[in-house]
RNA sequence: CGGGGCGUAGCGCAGCCUGGUAGCGCGCCUGCCUUGGGCGCAGGAGGUCGGAGGUUCGAAUCCUCUCGCCCCGACCA
């Protein structure tokens, strides 16, 4: 492609309202323009490396057998009531409303419709295991879109479904699943981790994220270097000391109430003149688990794990309650809450973190403003609630594995694996007969990737100062050719023949034919960020040789212009890229 | 949704507090010059000051409402 008839707009100024390394270099390099919040248009050098990254996830999904689909994004209400998302989405889920006032949504995901197709049309054991995938638009009306591409309301997914009879066919599907992301992933330059992840709305049994470590990324996972445990923080575990140091000795003394004016917080209680440290205090919290009133239960210095109550409570949509709520159920403000005497209250379901088992001397709120309860014994104060894992794990606190301690680091989401099970075939009715004629609902696995997301985390990843560093595999282009002084006609000619010689030759180049000079070329070529330059000027070309420089590296080599078409195309193969047929 | 910030030329910003001519840098156009890391000089085009209403002789500036965008906390490829 000839820069000349481009278009590829560079700025030299980063753009006001990015903040990450990826959202600005890929504006500045003219890979996109932002449209609205969290609503992009891609450019062609966006779109050509964007149709590296389907390509390969293309190939890869193939590999395992997989055929691909492409299904509609614009969906009726009528089957997302069928599996009940249409309202555990909510808000999230773009709705509208057509000419005759039926109600539509613009698709999050696809496990409603392609389970609508498999139900139609599988009937017999003998048709499966089936793998269906595309690659395709997806809209989310997502709360907060941020960081350029890393959070957006529409983007590309590749999502996959598997069917299978039943629970060996998913976990093979499964794993078939995760060798190809694997592969997806490392050769878009990704360097990935897997972790045990939270299901959400997706449902199923069990979940595996793949993620890029960034601090551009937004979720926390917690890993053991030792033992090689990773989980997503809203996930993971931990093995902690709760020693019951605040137990009375002798006989457990009786519940206290004392007045506590003002204080609505554990940092509060913890001052001065009631001086109770937070690790005595217990912090309680209320929900609603689809409507219905929740209470959770975790020690003052710890943090709820919002997704961990859900799986508890087995909810599939949960939010904080209103003040007016907590105070209709529990009779006070929040700030003055508590577990202790809920037990009667038939329609409060009650969730205390498992680190407090057995623990006693502990303070909480009197469902009272101004009022606290001190020695509080969880055998026999809270013994009407239900013990269960709901902190959030910190740093250095013991692998659940090893015991060795955890760390704790950013990172991106770019693809998550999910063992369904039944919860879509039966909701929806999904069912085929087995050897013995009986009818029994498909097994099946969803598995998505976000394909934007590889693109900005593989800039995230691989950039310096002067721009973007693409790896081979995904770059727009695997060559930058430099003609340094336009106006001389020796120089003009000798790269107007590589540019040539290269195409024919199947390497994609892109020739800065623009009257420009020399520095402004370096400084594009360097932003766009292709693995390759040849740069072709005076000097070199009086010995018959170009110069030859690797985006990043240091060094800028002399090479003959014999040499030169084999060497690029030993460098695009050696980088994972492809060369054209 | 809760909190904070910003909307002025294609991009980055000043002007606003204290009302009166809309400005700077980059980019763009023309000419000359220069030509190996975002050259120089000269001339030029380009603006509903996010929108609506109000106060005022007069509003980018003050007031009210509204829309949009960004960032920080709760949600997900």
């Amino acid at each position: 492609m000839r820069m000349s008839k481009s278009f590829v707009p560079t700025l030299k100024e980063v753009p006001a309202d990015a903040t990450v390394a990826s959202h600005q270099l890929l504006v500045r390099a003219g890979y996109i323009r932002q449209l609205s919040a969290g609503i992009y248009s891609i450019l062609p050098l966006g779109q050509r490396a964007i149709l590296k990254i389907t390509g390969i996830v293309r190939e890869e999904m193939d590999a395992i057998g997989a055929q691909e689909f492409y299904l509609p994004a614009l969906n009726p209400r009528e089957i997302w009531e069928e599996s009940g998302r249409w309202s555990v989405m909510g808000e999230n889920m773009f709705r509208l409303k057509d000419r005759k006032g039926a109600d539509l949504c613009l698709a999050m995901t696809h496990e409603e419709i392609f389970t609508v197709l498999a139900r139609a049309e599988l009937r017999s054991y003998r048709q499966l295991p089936q793998t269906w995938y595309q690659i395709q638009t997806k809209f989310r009306d997502e709360p907060r879109p941020k960081s350029g591409l890393l959070r957006v309301r529409q983007f590309t997914m590749k999502d996959s479904y598997s069917f299978d009879m039943n629970r060996e066919g998913l976990d093979q599907a499964f794993e078939a699943h995760r060798q190809a992301y694997v592969k997806i992933f490392g050769r878009c330059g990704l360097k990935t981790v897997q972790v045990d992840a939270h299901s959400g709305a997706m449902g199923g049994s069990g979940s595996t994220e793949f993620m890029v470590a960034t601090d551009a990324g937004e979720d926390l996972i917690a890993s053991c270097e030792a033992c090689g445990y990773a989980a997503n923080t809203e996930k993971a575990e931990s093995r902690v000391e709760t020693p019951d140091k605040y137990k009375a000795a002798g006989a457990s003394p009786a519940l206290d109430e004392f007045a506590t004016p003002g204080v609505t917080t554990i940092e509060a209680l913890s001052k001065a003149p009631h001086g109770v440290a937070a690790d005595q205090q217990l912090k309680t919290l209320v929900y609603l688990g689809d409507e219905q009133p929740l209470i959770a239960i975790v020690r003052g210095d710890d943090q709820l794990n919002e997704a961990k109550l859900q799986t508890a409570s087995g909810a599939s949509v949960l939010r904080q309650a209103h003040a007016e709520e907590i105070q209709k159920w529990l009779g006070a403000k929040p700030g003055s809450l508590g577990g202790v005497g809920l037990g009667e209250k038939a329609n409060l379901r009650v969730f205390v973190d498992s680190r407090l088992a057995g623990l006693s001397g502990l303070v909480t709120g009197a469902n009272k403003d101004g009022f606290h309860l001190r020695n509080v014994s969880v055998p026999r104060d809270l013994a009407h609630a239900k013990s269960v894992d709901l902190r959030t794990v910190n740093a250095g606190e013991g692998c659940p594995r090893c015991g060795k301690p955890l760390v704790v680091g950013k990172a991106l989401e770019v693809g998550h694996i999910f063992k369904l099970g039944t919860r879509y075939s039966e909701s929806m009715g999904a069912r085929v007969l087995d050897e013995g004629g009986k009818e029994v609902p498909i097994v099946m696995g969803s598995y998505g990737i976000g394909v934007e997301r590889i693109l900005a985390g593989a800039v995230e990843l691989h950039h310096d100062q002067d721009g973007i560093r693409f790896p081979m595999s995904i770059a727009p282009f695997h060559l930058a050719l430099l003609p340094l002084q336009m106006q001389d006609a020796a120089v003009r000619d000798a790269a107007e023949k590589i540019y040539l010689d290269l195409t024919a030759a199947g390497v994609e180049v892109l020739l800065d034919d623009r009257d420009e000079r020399a520095g402004v070329k370096f400084k594009d070529a360097d932003l766009i960020g292709l693995p390759l330059r040849i740069a072709v000027g005076k000097k070199g070309l009086a010995d018959g040789k170009i110069e030859w420089k690797v985006r990043g590296g240091k060094d800028v080599e002399f090479v003959p212009l014999a040499e030169v078409v084999a060497r690029v195309q030993a460098a695009v193969r050696a980088g994972g890229g492809t060369l054209r047929k």
